[in-house]
Formats: structure tokens, C-alpha cells, sequence
DNA sequence: GTCTATATCGGGATAGAC
DNA sequence: GTCTATCCCGATATAGAC
């Protein structure tokens, strides 16, 4: 067995212990332990606990791309942007206990874990380009001046109800079904509603606030 | 009451060391040495390091109190409501950075540190109480609807605010001051709006959003 | 009740030999 | 590429001094 089959071998039995006992209660050895390697190995391929996360992120990149392709086929914005992030939980439902862990340092740009830092750009950018897909390929029409951030706004959108969704203690998750249902129609709304003329200074005051939220 | 001095003296050390180092890069050992007192003795007024950042909270919550109170002067709504983050940020603003690596816990309600967490339920409690005397003394006109939970609304936007914050990188952290500048304004404005007849239908969706939230 | 000293454990991470 | 040994950390435990 060696190079590459040994990292993944790694990997797997990590995600599994995560998966099993969580991200906190893992230990290095512990993996090492159970993929039959030494410690240090683990070390090899992985600089850090952490690095084995961002590989992690980095499949489920890869493993998301055809899934997300897949949610684009709705004529609609609203079935688009469900499509897009129910196939996201699903992939992610199996790890969702660990990912929970994780999460606490999303607030935290420069966590290397955080989906907003620097590590996770790729994966970022990719999906920002599926929320323009959607908004494009719909035919939605959205106000100059706010049309280049609204993909952005969207994914944090969707951040949120991950986030949500990560805690939601309820049986099968239901309420962040809800949340996804109430929040998602108010989110289409307001697009729509943000068209109309007399929203103009709105959409300076949201416009103000992305644009000091984005450096 | 040398026990209590000793106490304050290791968390006084503590939060020194944090400020400069930072929480992860601090350990009990140098909090102990620097103190000059046995690691052992930190472990018996503190059951952990997590422990001393609850003392922190506790202390910062009762130093607070008097601080709040002084901002509760303005005769609007939104003087308030900025002199009530103001006084809050101005009073962690020697502590900012390490208190960012504190929130990396903040979004894991199950964490201790978790400014969502039980543990810091007494000191959540206490700030609802200041934004809902801020909207009562104001005489803010609510709908009945949205009575109930609009200080809780505040609250969270507050977190968002102190969650920038910590992460701003700008010089003086003067990103903060424009967010908290255009933000209050739109949220006054919303508050206002929300009044309208017309808007039931977008309070309902409010409401069905907090609702949720609230479990 | 307050405090020191020390031993011990399992954790992340590293160095260096092979 | 792989392993063994080692380091420092947070945390726990304990024995004993005042």
C-alpha cells in the first residue's frame, strides 16, 4: 500500500471515527491506530487534524459538483435554490454530527476551517457560481446596482440555514425544513419586491451594508 | 479573604497573558507561573481554562451594568440603541482579540463559551432586559405581533454587530462604526415600517422566522 | 480552607532514524 | 514512506504543608 492509497485510507477511517464519536473526541492516534499506520504517518500526509477536515471539504467539493448540477433544473428561482440546498444537506446529512463541531469555528475567518477564510476560497467560488447559475438561467430579474453581489447574498443565505440546520435538534431536522420553506419565500419575495422603483434607497442601504461586509 | 485575592489574581494573569498571546497560545502552566502559584491552585479556582473566560463573561456582565444604564439616556430610539453597542464595544475593546478566538464558540449553542449557551443564560437575559427598556422608554410603537420578540431581535442583531467587529480588521476597527452607522438606520427604518397595516403579511413571515429560531 | 509539589494521563504535533 | 521516541499541552489526582 503507499502514497495515495495510504492518505485515503487515512482519511476514510478518520471521517468514520468522526463520524462515530465526533470531531473533539477523534484522536490522531486513534486514526492512525485504526487505519494500521503509525502516528506520525498520519502526520505525514496530514500536516493537522485540521488538514484532514480541508480534505474533507475538498471531496465534498468535488462530490457536490455533479450533485448541484443536477438541482439546476428548475424553471424556477424558488425550486432552484431548494433544489440547491437540499442537495447540499443531503450530502452532508451522514457527517452532519461532526460537521456541527466544526462549525464552531466558521465564525472565525481566519480559522483555517471556516468557510469564510482563505483555505476555502475554491470551494466558495464554485458555489457562488451556482447561485448565479440560478439566478441567470432563470430569467431573474434583478436591479443594476444590486446585481453583482446577490449570488454572494444568497450563499450567505444558504450559510445560515447550514448553520441552522447543523443544530436543529428536531426530529429529522423538520424545523430547518420549515425555516427552509418560510425563509425561502421571503427571500424571493423581497427579489422580486426589490425591482420596484420605490425600493431604490433600500437597496443603497442593503448595497451600503454588502459592501462594507465585503472589505 | 486571601482566597478571593488569589483568585483575582490568576484571572487578572490570565486575561493579561490572553490579551497578549491569545487563549489558545496560553497555558495553565503560564498562567500559574506568572501568577506564582502552583498550576494545581489555578486547577482548584478554576476547573478549567474555559472557566476563566466564564469568569471573564461574569465580571464583564456586572461591570456592564452601570455602563448600560448610562447609555439609556437618549430620547430616540436609535441614540440608544448606538450608545448601548457603543458602551458594550468600548468596554471589550482592550480584550478584542483574544475574545475573537472565544467566538469561534459562539456559533455551537452545546459549547460553555457560547454567548447562545446555558451558561451565559443570566447574562443574555440581562441585555434582552436593556433593549426592551431602550423600546418601552423610547415609547416605540411595536405591532402587538411582533411586540414579544423584538428585543430579542435586537439582541441578535447586536451579536452580529460584536461578531464583525472582532474580526475587523480595519484600522481603529472604523469598518465597524460605518456597519453600525447604516445598519441602525435601516433597522429603525424597519422598525417604523413594520408598523404599516400593509406590512402584516411581512411581519407574519417575521414571526414565523423567529418562531422557529426560538425552537 | 488555602496552597505546593509531583506524578500521571491522553491529546496534538515533531524529529530523526530506518 | 514509515516508524519510534519525544515534547508540550490541558487536565486530573494525590499527598501533604500551613
Amino acid at each position: 500500500m503507499k502514497g495515495e492509497e495510504t492518505r485515503e485510507k487515512i482519511l476514510e477511517t478518520a471521517l468514520e471515527l468522526f463520524r462515530e464519536h465526533g470531531y473533539a473526541e477523534t484522536s490522531m492516534r486513534e486514526i492512525a491506530a485504526k487505519a494500521g499506520v503509525a502516528t506520525g504517518l498520519a502526520y505525514y500526509y496530514f500536516q493537522s487534524k485540521d488538514a484532514i477536515v480541508l480534505a474533507f471539504y475538498d471531496r465534498a467539493n468535488r462530490d457536490l459538483g455533479p450533485l448541484l448540477e443536477a438541482a439546476q433544473k428548475g424553471k424556477k428561482l424558488d425550486a432552484r435554490l431548494q433544489a440547491l440546498v437540499e442537495a447540499k444537506l443531503r450530502y452532508f446529512a451522514p457527517n452532519r454530527n461532526f460537521l456541527g463541531a466544526l462549525m464552531g469555528h466558521a465564525a472565525n475567518p481566519s480559522s483555517p476551517l471556516s468557510p469564510f477564510g482563505e483555505p476555502s476560497r475554491a470551494i466558495r467560488e464554485t458555489e457562488f457560481a451556482h447561485f448565479q447559475r440560478a439566478l441567470d438561467e432563470t430569467g431573474t430579474r434583478i436591479a443594476d446596482d444590486l446585481k453583482p453581489h446577490m449570488a454572494k447574498i444568497l450563499w450567505m443565505y444558504q450559510m445560515g440555514l447550514i448553520l441552522f440546520w447543523m443544530y436543529d435538534g428536531s426530529k429529522n431536522q423538520t424545523r430547518t425544513d420549515q425555516l427552509l420553506q418560510s425563509s425561502l419565500r421571503m427571500v424571493v419575495a423581497l427579489i422580486k419586491l426589490g425591482n420596484l422603483p420605490l425600493m431604490k434607497p433600500a437597496r443603497k442601504a442593503i448595497l451600503e451594508l454588502v459592501e462594507i461586509l465585503e472589505n
